[in-house]
DNA sequence: ACGATTGATTTTGTACACAATATGCGTCAA
DNA sequence: TTGACGCATATTGTGTACAAAATCAATCGT
């Protein structure tokens, strides 16, 4: 690797601005997976500035190198890019947590339903091994794991219902959704991914039974979303939502109930 | 303005790369809006060749403004990104293009339905003029003109209902549809937007019945979809499609019926 | 003691130069 | 005439330097 410039005694360290743990192999791979992969563990949260610098060091790259990645990450809604601010991890604010799953209620409905209508053997053979593993995870304790298989079953029952648009739509609203669960989690409760949920709905797309498998989507998501907790926030919103106001400066606009 | 660089030797013109109609004023506003504009506008047509000297030469911007522009317009589905050979902007595959009309259907449904049951009067004044503004227009062989208000049309709706996931993801698919429009007209037809059909839409919203929206909008998307001509293509993808491929080369996954 | 102001420093934004790659054309051989 | 090769040109990719803006801290005045 070349030698870096004599800029060590201007910047001693990295500080404060993400957690180490975001970068555990010094490889010059995608910079934009490795922060998305952050985001969705929750090991970066909501409102976590993201200085351009110190990541480039932090990875090993050039600024540009960051700055793309920015566009890809501001593209999926999961940083914000504030003009002259720099990017911070989004934080969606509670109007938009809620839009978020009614939309996946409508979306995810309407896979499961032509997947259940349409899907083959083989497919549920492979729906059913993703099932057995998340349950693994969850078993030994490997929440982290779990959380990822978890959220790549989604994906997959998108992918498998060869909608191309709806599975691309679904990635980028699949991949929102653990920072709404960061910033609204409820401590007190157990927030574990409902497995039992996931076996039920694969159960019902084997014997094509289209409606239970929507009804089983809708109220997975809607298990989902009870879980959280919209009134009694996290520190770094707080103060905007006690106000009613979205913790972003700008742009609120009127909100109504969602779908 | 400052002189620019002695470069006229060299670049003669900005040859057949882009229409110059897409330059019809100096300013240096967003690169990105333009280029947009224009291929919602049929100006720039399906695969046609996106050259950054070009383009930054006709907007008077550098590169890394058109740069910038590019990766907004390939998040947005509207150009296509080839590593090394630049942009082009997108044309939609046969099955790209059903999947896109079909989860339009979704989402829109779910739009129009959310709407009716929660329209305030006001907003059926705003659709209306909407309606009779698009009326106007297409009376006037403004095509368009009404090409724009009626893509805007479904923009509106989708606002209107307030769930702003929705309306994010409708306004990538209504913008990706003029492209689709533009890559399988069929030249025997009218492909006249049925106004008539916004106009019935906007009286089942205004009487709040939910239903009857729903079934006009998913008849409106499919008798949009109808008008296509999936099977006879253009010059530009005739080739790929009689070969029973997509115009790109790389990365033709096995398809599915739509939904 | 509090708030405003100014200046030093950090951080982001942008233009440009150079490197890497692709494209197009002319030549040559079969 | 056709196809392959190689060079010249055109086009895209990326690192870096500099400019612009925001942040932070200390100072000053009330």
């Amino acid at each position: 690797m070349p030698a870096l410039k004599a800029k060590a005694p201007k910047v001693p360290q990295a500080v404060s601005c993400t957690d180490p743990t975001i970068a555990p192999v010094p490889s010059n791979e995608s910079v934009y997976e490795r922060i998305r992969e952050a985001i969705l563990d929750h090991r970066l949260s909501p409102r976590t500035k993201l200085k351009e610098v110190a990541l480039a060091e932090l990875f090993g790259v050039t600024r540009s190198a960051v700055r793309h990645a920015f566009a890809r990450l501001h593209a999926m809604k999961l940083i914000e890019l504030r003009p002259n601010r720099g990017a911070i991890v989004a934080s969606p604010s509670i109007a938009e947590s809620r839009d978020l799953f009614a939309a996946r209620r409508t979306i995810e409905g309407a896979i499961v339903d032509k997947l259940a209508r349409e899907v083959s053997t083989q497919q549920v053979k492979e729906l059913r091994k993703m099932v057995q593993r998340e349950d693994h995870a969850y078993r030994h304790g490997e929440m982290r794991e779990g959380l990822k298989l978890s959220v790549d079953f989604h994906r997959v029952i998108a992918t498998m219902a060869g909608n191309t648009v709806f599975a691309e739509v679904l990635d980028q609203m699949v991949s929102r959704t653990p920072l709404v669960v960061a910033a609204y989690r409820d401590a007190t409760r157990t927030n574990t991914c409902a497995n039992r949920e996931h076996a039920d709905l694969v159960d019902a797309i084997a014997v094509h039974d289209a409606d239970a498998a929507v009804r089983i989507m809708k109220c997975h998501l809607c298990s989902l979303e009870s879980q959280l907790n919209f009134a009694d926030n996290t520190p770094a919103n707080e103060l905007a939502n006690i106000f009613g106001l979205d913790a972003r400066s700008y742009k609120m606009p009127p909100r109504r109930s969602h779908v």
